[in-house]
DNA sequence: GATTTTTATCCCGATTACAAATTAATTAGG
DNA sequence: CCTAATTAATTTGTAATCGGGATAAAAATC
């Protein structure tokens, strides 16, 4: 815990004043003081502080006051300078990569899919890929480089938060890779690096289901399984800043050999099953294997079905885990893998239900959302955003600064 | 998060500067300066506050200076008024109950070891035995009732912090009891319930092995499977303040009925493994259960040895599987069922070191304590001090007042 | 146009933290 | 024995914060 000072003081609720004006898109003064309960004094100094700064602008029309009553001097509403900064997400998945630009609401300006294969790459050959792609998704929203403040990256498997190291991820090449470090050299911008799974639970918090709920587990179903929890609005990390990993969690204990959960139930597991023909490798190849297995359940090939069940009850199962350590009221599901349908979603419900402990089995609900990769993407970008609304206690750490 | 106003900020303040007195025993002024990067003159008027307030006392013996220069102004030290408080701290469990009544340092002044069966009690039968114990505990500690400002219980279960309601534990009968509640109203004296797991890792942070350490796990193996956590110096509650609880975890996906850890490892499943001959029942029933099979052990009897084993590997899966989300630099295990020796550890720490995710592998230290009953009723009369010191960020919630 | 109503701001006092100067309590040295 | 040096703690002064109440502003209503 830090010392406090005045300006921590500040900090605090200058953020809060912000996030509160994001939250709502367009509100008054009144009533960001009725929500975050500071004095009218306060806001009045910290919205002209934004103001100063340009991180947020006044509108004048627009007042829908809640009552009958109309009279009196109207309300002047404040919104995000969209235009304050512009930052890029990107997600990065073992079939392609996912650009979005947006600008400081966090509105998508321009989107760019690379649908390439990005398979334990060396550094610089991701580089190469990343800073192509960045380029481009840039030049798409009529902007330049310069115009960009941050870019964030989400990858898939284990990642060091505040430094920006890859611990290990199936994109790269080798362990503990300084990618946040390396991409802000390239691009000179300042680069975070994120893990997927806390991307989109950013994303879910900011723009999806989750947006009234400051506490949820997202669990993403992909090519590895990644976990993002969100504790009291924030992304929680354990001591040592990495990001979580679901595939490591043990599922069993009879056999002598490890049975983890990504050896059940992640994509690789699910689709290997029957030593996948040409076309479903193909399907693979490019990133759809599930989508295609999915039409093969539906017209009644069911070689899957076994797999995909067993992956449904082990990651219920899982879940009812985790549920049980964080005991949150939402858990949200997303990924690729969601394509299998209810021969997996089924099995999961059935199986998280049973393994659920009592008290909470009435109060945790499981959500799924079939996202696309954008949605990840911008959530990179709301990694990025957050970082620049300046919250006093650092959410993602600073980015890696320009050297 | 609460918004912030200069109230906030003093507490802030005088809970690190009253904590950095805690923890050093005997401090002087400047050297809290260096701890906590305040300014002189805070620290002066936050002392003066606290010596106003009669929480810290100064001694004017004992300056050690650290480098050889002992000239100048000595210091004065500042040390917790040992009297400005006493609390009660009792443990529950199925064979007993445990009392301490310690001063405001956290010294034990009394104890107490009430050998009776504790298995789903009716709230006031409950209430009864506490009761008494707290009283003859107070007197043998010289005092009154009055002058105990709060009484801590550690219970096994799940327990409901802030409203202090026990969810479902072994020792009382029915679910969802108000046990806070109902003893402070009996005794007269404001109670806190805290899960006995919780209480145990708050005497490993304050007095035991994770004095230098804000982040660790703690596993207690018990009568029932708790778990917790400490999380940047405060202990972790997942949304709904439920305290933690390792025994529900599902330790396999095979068979379609729930194998829960509990099931493997709790005491119970590892004594009734035999169907327990007549003198380890009469062990059992006075709670020494595992010290009569340890001794089984040691004579060549390895009747207990496959379930020992069998309990050591799934708490080791367990427990990686904690490590893997929690990343804390330290697990630290207590509880009865230690008394098992290696039959248990040295399973545990294989599966554990065979479950663990490659980078915790080497900073991942797992430490065994076997403690007695009175350092869990001393970590329950801890929970009650840190309430007293008023930690701004209520870590357990106020205690229940008196109506 | 005067009145009412609501919003936003300005002024003031209380509290806080911090920096610099001041006082206090020692030891070292002449 | 007295003075200078040294370190500790407090006092004084400055800048910042928040909050409360008075004040100005802007519109609707009478």
């Amino acid at each position: 815990m830090k010392t406090a000072d005045p300006e921590l003081m500040r900090a605090i609720n200058r953020f809060h004043v912000l996030d509160t004006i994001r939250r709502s898109g367009s509100i008054s003064r009144v009533e960001i003081g009725e929500r975050t309960q500071l004095s009218a004094t306060t806001i009045s100094a910290i919205t002209a502080s934004l103001l100063d700064d340009s991180l947020i602008v006044t509108r004048h029309e627009g007042d829908l006051r809640r009552d009958n009553a109309n009279r009196g001097r109207p309300r002047v509403m404040l919104t995000l300078n969209a235009s304050a900064a512009r930052v890029v997400g990107a997600k990065i998945t073992s079939s392609g990569i996912f650009f979005v630009v947006t600008d400081f609401e966090g509105v998508v300006l321009a989107h760019l899919s690379v649908p390439v294969r990005v398979s334990a790459l060396p550094l610089d050959m991701l580089a190469d890929l990343v800073e192509d792609g960045v380029r481009r998704c840039v030049l798409d929203a009529g902007l330049g480089l310069a115009d960009v403040t941050t870019v964030a990256l989400a990858v898939p498997g284990i990642v060091e938060h505040g430094s920006g190291r890859v611990r290990s991820s199936t994109i790269l090449q080798g362990n503990d890779v300084p990618l946040a470090a390396f991409m802000s050299k390239r691009l000179g911008v300042a680069t975070i690096v994120e893990s997927d799974a806390n991307a989109i639970a950013k994303a879910q918090h900011w723009f999806g289901q989750a947006r009234q709920c400051d506490d949820f587990v997202l669990v993403s179903l992909e090519d590895s399984l990644g976990l993002g929890v969100m504790h009291d609005g924030q992304i929680f990390r354990g001591a040592r800043e990495l990001s979580l990993d679901l595939g490591h969690m043990m599922m069993g204990v009879s056999n002598a050999q490890s049975l983890r959960l990504a050896d059940i139930a992640s994509e690789k597991a699910i689709l290997d099953e029957e030593n996948a023909d040409l076309r479903l490798r193909e399907a693979m190849r490019v990133g759809r294997g599930m989508s295609h297995v999915r039409r093969l359940l539906e017209e009644g090939n069911d070689g899957f079905a076994a797999a995909a069940s067993r992956a449904g009850e082990a990651l219920g199962i899982a879940i009812a885990n985790l549920a049980g350590l964080f005991a949150p009221p939402l858990v949200i599901l997303v990924g690729s893998s969601l394509a299998l349908g209810r021969d997996l979603i089924e099995p999961l419900q059935a199986s998280f239900e049973r393994a659920l402990t009592e008290p909470l089995r009435a109060v945790t609900n499981i959500v799924i959302d079939e996202i696309g990769d954008e949605a990840w993407a911008r959530g990179a970008a709301a990694v990025a955003l957050s970082e620049l609304y300046g919250a006093p206690w650092s959410t993602t750490g600073p980015a890696a600064r320009i050297t």
